[in-house]
DNA sequence: AATGAATGAGGATTCATTCAT
DNA sequence: CATGAATGAATCCTCATTCAT
């Protein structure tokens, strides 16, 4: 709202103010996701991030706002490069199986790029709760692929499973589990469970049991 | 931390007093609860809590240590609660294909429970922030999703993969990437990403393809 | 708003919290003005008023929603003990030229008094408090105009003013008072009011009674 | 303060120099007020009175050495102003009544005039503005003051007015010409001048002819 | 055990003023 | 002369936590 939103390459001559201001909205932005990342969102506070960014309390306001602002704008220059990078991968040249591998490499790569930031936003608590609870998450998890692991091996044993498929089948099921519940999360309101479910359940299987 | 850790069913006979005390303790669990995720955690201040609890601001503190120690307790019942139907879930009689259907049902209808709660913990925002980026957010998956159907109805067409294979299954894609990208989080630090993607990769292949 | 609004001598039993508090928004009252007649109503922040009044900031929030609604309290309250007084010197006994020269030395007197505060908030509000306290004011001068018509046209009744004179008479009397005082605070300090009241009261007798 | 004082008129030739500065000083200057009258003083940034002005933020500080030396210098040129007319109204033609009359009417006219801008000086100066503005506004009352008392020293000496009558007579002149244009302040709007003068006038003559 | 008044550290935001261009 | 980006001191208000009753 009055704040600079011209962006780069606009139409007629770049001055060089439109430089410095570009830069310095770079500076802050990269020096809040830092900040975020380090300590977390509502650990940060505008003069951390003023002083990250080699620039005065005021001076963030010049360029953005509110804190919010700036954090609205990180995550969704984040989800924009997410996406980008995601659909060249499903378009990708190559067969479907080597798609599919890429894409999920893709994904995943871009988690573990952004990991320390996203970490901090995917849950509003204080470092030290998140660090008590990531362990109770983790062994939730943990937990959960073993069991399914446990299960595959017996269906292994009993032929009813090629051997081939259970490196790391029991992990895929449970983030399928999860993957599809967080989907339902940002797309909510959504449908009922049970056709969902019906065709992952079907999906895992055919891919556990095929040839 | 001289609070209250006793569980109920603890081995002696329970008082009274241990009965109001666990009562409490559930009251304002629940109270914590339903403004969590009414209002978000950082909206949401320890008197709200205590009002809503019907106790005073003090008696809050009587029975947990800070407002942080409320929000873990919260997590861990919910990851316990998680835990468990999950298990039950893998471990139920009957087939596979029944099995894995049944616990991709139980995690949903978890998440569908928690909703409104875990939506909240989910991100470290502001209210405004979050519907602002709830919307770049559904977008980011509806196009990842839209591209892979794309693809898919080409495979069928092509006859890679069989028709009665696709229904949801871009959407199971999607959400096994992320499923694994936020598994990974969780279990930082991990190995390379490679064998991952390839096994899931397969995995999915074989579920479109098979027969 | 939820703020203690609670009147001394309201109907039942006064408890000690009772008490307590109202002590309180005296003190906070009480530092508030002087810190605002010391050192002006904007260059006075709610830390100075906590620390005159032995409290800390919190605790003014306690009692009041912000500065603003302290400095309104205030206004208001001065504006209430200058209406009762001057309404009491109006409807004094005596004959008229007394009550004249009585009414002036209580407007006099009551702007003495409250000179340092009086002189700051004639020069310092923020447009919300302005607004709301012209009510008030306007109130105040309505008033004591009200009270000297009434009085006049008995006096007229009686044949000891002259009709003619009577007409916006009291808007005048009013007036002089009040401009008086200004005077006098322009001035100060100043001499006794005495000499002042009887020549001003002298004054407008005359130019009341007078042929 | 190195800033511009020098007036307009000042001795030697006026450079095209000169008639800029003076322009931008004026322009500044209305910018001020109209501000300041708009949205109160303290509500007024420097950034809002350069944008009225058509000039930069740094500009301002080319003409004037703080936000506050704007304000002082505008009611310094008020006060001028007033004392000036009211002058020019107690040595006017005319037997006494009708200068009284019109006396009381240039200043109601004056008020008037200025009326959003005196409504918000009333309330919002810094104690240094207000120090440096005391000593002015002080002087102004007394010239009219020792205006009126001349002019009530001759009238004695011709024998219009009662020599009695004459002490404290010119304070009370100027004092109920001040209250009753306050008076107008806190009640507007408010009727034509004219007959208020009238009465006032009136009053007074009587109050000072008497007997 | 329960209360809720008191605390005060902490943070977001504003804006008068400066100064390099 | 003019500009407006940069500064950072200053202020209001919130709220987790304590503690006397």
């Amino acid at each position: 709202m009055g704040h600079y939103t011209r962006l780069a390459g606009s139409s007629s001559r770049r001055t060089k103010a439109d430089v410095v201001a570009e830069f310095r909205r770079r500076e802050i932005l990269d020096a809040a996701r830092a900040r975020f990342a380090g300590q977390g969102v509502s650990e940060t506070t505008v003069e951390h991030i003023a002083k990250a960014a080699h620039v005065a309390k005021g001076t963030v306001y010049l360029y953005y706002g509110s804190k919010d602002e700036i954090l609205r704008q990180l995550l969704v220059e984040d989800l924009d490069e997410l996406r980008d990078s995601a659909l060249a991968a499903i378009q990708a040249k190559g067969n479907l199986e080597s798609r599919l591998r890429g894409y999920i490499a893709v994904v995943l790569a871009f988690f573990d790029k952004r990991r320390d930031f996203i970490d901090h936003c995917q849950i509003e608590l204080t470092p030290e709760v998140r660090r008590k609870v990531r362990t109770v998450l983790s062994q939730c998890y943990t937990d959960q692929v073993d069991a399914w692991h446990a299960v595959l091996e017996r269906a292994v044993a009993e032929g009813t499973v090629v051997a081939a498929s259970i490196d790391g089948a029991a992990s895929n099921i449970v983030s399928l589990a999860r993957g599809l519940a967080l989907h339902r999360l940002a797309g909510w309101p959504a449908g009922p469970i049970d056709p969902i479910a019906t065709r992952a359940g079907r999906l895992l299987w055919k891919g556990l049991a095929g040839r």
